[in-house]
DNA sequence: CCCAAATGAGATAAAATAGTCTCAAAAGAG
DNA sequence: CTCTTTTGAGACTATTTTATCTCATTTGGG
């Protein structure tokens, strides 16, 4: 067993993982049959992959978080002002849609306590940025940082959604989601 | 068959619904048994009602639209300024919360056309309403009116959620998200 | 080219759930 | 109180989906 075997393995593994979300983002009821009828391969190697329709929703979701994390942390949270950073972690998000948007409708998910805490934890550097934000004078500080940060995931989900339905422009999606988040709705009183 | 005959069976169709909608909103793929334990009545019964799984959530999802209108109409939408009215049909839906939150995680309505198309006509009097908000320089008009709707819709959940998590206060609910979705997380140059 | 490992297709359990049916008990109208 | 209707509990069937297993075929390393 060499290296490129592991290798070849993890990148099948992660090719499964990329087309699941993908399917499971538009369909998440879908049966392991048609996973592995939509990445191409057949339902008993996917078994192989992943033992049961928990661990493969399980790998699914660690992986997420596991991008969140380098996302965020590629975008430097700390560095410049907070609402820059936030900008550059939204635009560094808003590409991942494909992998992340099955969260928030994968009932199985919010079964597993362990798997919560990860997900709280992985947005910890978020808060943290929103925090910093609002000691600064940037962010409101009527609203509480954890408040911010929820609506922050609902506003992405719904920028994800509208990629989907065809109803947003890649190209327009973070700056549309930045505006929207950011300033409101309402026009500045200047 | 007395008209009061109808009119209890009516008024336990609807208590049913709030019962069913109350436990998917947490429990979104509930059996129907568990569903009928909830409302404490037998499975058997439940089917009495209902004559399928998609018949109960067909029901639970137009009802929701009805509720939905109603709220609305009730809300005036036309009258004053877009701004106070959308203000008013925030309050009025922020309590919905418990009979409305199950339609972002239920599958099977997105499956049917006529329900689909049902849900598009019961957002129009809002749509128009940020037309109208943004013709007369209240909203922004760099965002579309569609785009400006479906973050609302996901405002909405992301407030449900946090009052059903116990993060956000029944009377601080409407206030909060008016305050993010108007003006934004950041703080106005003023 | 050869061979061990991985794969795909499908048969076959095993499990969960939807939906039906029966019947005794409860509820409600008059 | 009596009779009709509705209900609840549970047995039972049908269906769907997960998970296992077999075996012929393919793949890729050496």
């Amino acid at each position: 067993m060499h290296d490129t075997d592991t290798s070849l393995k993890d990148a099948r593994r992660i090719e499964l993982l990329n087309m699941a979300s993908e399917l499971l983002a538009t369909k998440p009821t879908a049966s392991l049959a048609e996973i592995a009828e939509y990445a191409g391969i057949g339902k008993a190697t996917l078994h192989r992959y992943f033992a049961s329709r928990e661990a493969l929703i399980l790998a699914l979701g660690y992986r997420a978080l596991a991008l969140v994390t380098q996302a965020i942390s590629a975008s430097q949270p700390e560095q410049g002002s907070a609402t820059e950073a936030l900008k550059r972690i939204i635009e560094a998000l808003v590409p991942l849609g494909d992998k992340l948007y099955f969260l928030l409708r994968e009932p199985l998910l919010e079964t597993h306590a362990d798997f919560v805490a990860a997900e709280s934890a992985s947005q910890l550097p978020i808060l943290a940025l929103i925090q910093r934000g609002q000691a600064s004078g940037e962010f409101k500080h009527d609203l509480s940082a954890e408040w911010i940060v929820h609506y922050l995931d609902y506003a992405l989900f719904a920028t994800w959604q509208s990629l989907y339905d065809g109803n947003l422009a890649r190209r327009d999606a973070a700056r549309v989601l930045i505006t929207t988040l950011f300033g409101g709705i309402v026009t500045s009183p200047s």
